[in-house]
RNA sequence: GCUCCUAUCGUCUAGAGGCCUAGGACGGAGCCCUCUCAAGGCUUAAACCCGGGUUCGAAUCCCGGUAGGAGCGCCA
């Protein structure tokens, strides 16, 4: 069965970067009516904090890319590990290495000095004498000769010599294992059949694969998806503003479109822009994933996000609507019901931070007007007609918006005013702005009561 | 320095030797519509990194250059 995994390192946040190879993984899986897991990679306890393990699965989780199975630790595995080292070194597929780090500084520096790449040089390989109680750290017997290649699922077969790679260390000097070999031993055990990871991991693949073949594992197929630069095309960082996808939460991103827009970004079909979830599922083809890194653009974010909105059911959107108005500390306790504000704004609201921002004087009262609007719009002739307005609405029955758009109209078209004249006090009015959704519907949406107070208080 | 990877409008991309006068999308510009903001409609500017081959023919294949990126830890 098709097993794919997704594997960070709980060192920080859920990178954007990483949440794209994590659908990408995903959409495999699902593809090949396979499974996803997840992997937590936290062997660096120095750098590792529970808090961005817990980051990780709220991100995951806000995307809908949960795991088909319970997350691993790799801090929990620490006797396989061992397990397999010994294995390893009893079969004499790996050796104990006793130098010591300065020992091994000083082989780089030179090496450095020479123009060589800094390599382990492989003296310990043959050593007969095993000084008692020295430390020493287990090192793979890498084959030196022939070549090893990866047939990339993205980029291709990549050939690489064995000569060019050198002995890395699978246990330090403390007992622990190294990132390099606990991958290769989750990978095997896990059964994962396609590993889908960043593009900075082509260079340890070889090395993976030799230590597979060792073990006597079949190597799993591999690729390397290309990195997410920043609009400036440098490698995107906290500089970009957004990089954690739970900060894209914040932003009023819905996360279909983080994901349909993740998706687009390094992969096509055809001319298509937008996808149903299912259709990510049954279209994507990681074969067509591009080679070269991407640019990350959040206009076009934006843009997918607009599109996303305005045909979700509304009932759908309402959480994130919710969300953001609480987060302003809008209480939606009383007011219009969030699908009828959504349905009324989503045309003119590109994220629920532009929505909540828009839709608050819904549910709590204005107590300042936007000075430039005010200025504009609430001149002595503008509260002349909110007054006149006033009189008419009061004996408006029926409160709903064909019937305010008759009487609007109305009133509009008896003095002779273009309809601008009367909607634009009254918008400055009830929303405090000049900004709106239709006026017939504003004023029905905000309902009579708090209509006919917020016009007398601006009319003075 | 060494190894590996990459290269089409500003950005994401289509393009698998003739369909390319290089298509779409975001963003930009202009016009229309309009009670605001939007949305929508129409129009428009904008790209094959450079140089050699191969071929009747190259954005597409090959080689070289250039530029960018990744890796070279007892980090992951």
């Amino acid at each position: 069965m098709v097993t794919t995994r997704f594997a960070p390192s709980p060192t920080g946040y859920l990178h954007i970067g990483g949440a794209r190879t994590a659908l990408f993984s995903y959409l495999y899986a699902r593809k090949h009516g396979g499974r996803y897991l997840l992997r937590i990679e936290d062997t660096d306890r120095e750098r590792s904090t529970d808090a961005a393990v817990k980051a990780i699965f709220e991100g995951m989780e806000w995307l809908g890319l949960a795991a088909d199975e319970k997350p691993i630790f790799q801090t929990q595995r620490y006797d396989r590990y061992r397990e397999v080292a010994n294995q390893m070194l009893a079969q004499g597929h790996a050796y104990r290495c006793y130098c010591s780090k300065q020992e091994l500084d000083e082989m780089r520096a030179g090496q450095t000095a020479r123009k060589e790449k800094p390599r382990y040089d492989g003296r310990c390989r043959n050593r007969s004498d095993t000084p008692a109680g020295a430390p020493f750290t287990i090192r793979f017997k890498n084959p030196q000769e022939g070549a090893t290649v990866v047939h990339d699922l993205i980029k291709g077969d990549i050939e690489f010599q064995n000569a060019e790679l050198d002995d890395l260390i699978i246990v330090r000097s403390d007992g622990n294992p190294t990132y390099n070999f606990c991958v290769v031993v989750d990978d095997w055990d896990m059964k994962v059949t396609h590993v889908i990871r960043g593009d900075d991991h082509v260079n340890n693949t070889p090395r993976q694969i030799n230590i597979l073949k060792a073990l006597g594992a079949q190597p799993p197929a591999y690729g390397h998806v290309p990195m997410i630069l920043g609009s400036d095309g440098v490698k995107l960082s906290k500089r970009h503003g957004a990089v954690s996808v739970i900060d894209y939460r914040a932003l009023g991103f819905l996360p279909a479109a983080v994901l349909n827009y993740l998706v687009r970004l390094g992969w096509s079909h055809g001319d298509q822009e937008l996808f149903t979830p299912e259709e990510m599922v049954s279209l994507f083809d990681i074969s067509r994933v591009q080679k070269a890194p991407a640019r990350f653009d959040m206009e076009k974010l934006i843009w997918v996000n607009h599109e996303m909105v305005k045909v979700a059911p509304p009932e759908t959107v309402t959480g994130e609507f919710r969300w953001h108005l609480e987060r302003l500390g809008v209480s939606v306790a009383t007011g219009p019901k969030l699908e009828d504000v959504v349905l009324a704004q989503r045309e003119r609201c590109k994220t629920f931070v532009e929505m909540a921002e828009k839709s608050r004087f819904f549910y709590e009262e204005v107590t300042s007007y936007n000075e430039k609007d005010a200025a504009k719009h609430l001149t002595a002739e503008g509260k002349a007609v909110l007054a006149g307005l006033a009189v008419e609405l009061q004996k408006l029955a029926d409160w709903s918006a064909p019937a305010l758009h008759t009487v609007v109209n109305g009133y509009a078209e008896a003095r002779g005013l273009s309809l601008g004249k009367v909607a634009q006090p009254i918008r400055v009015a009830v929303a405090g702005m000049a900004i709106s959704p239709p006026i017939d519907q504003t004023l029905a949406l905000l309902g009579r009561e708090r209509t006919l107070a917020r016009l007398a208080a601006a009319a003075k």
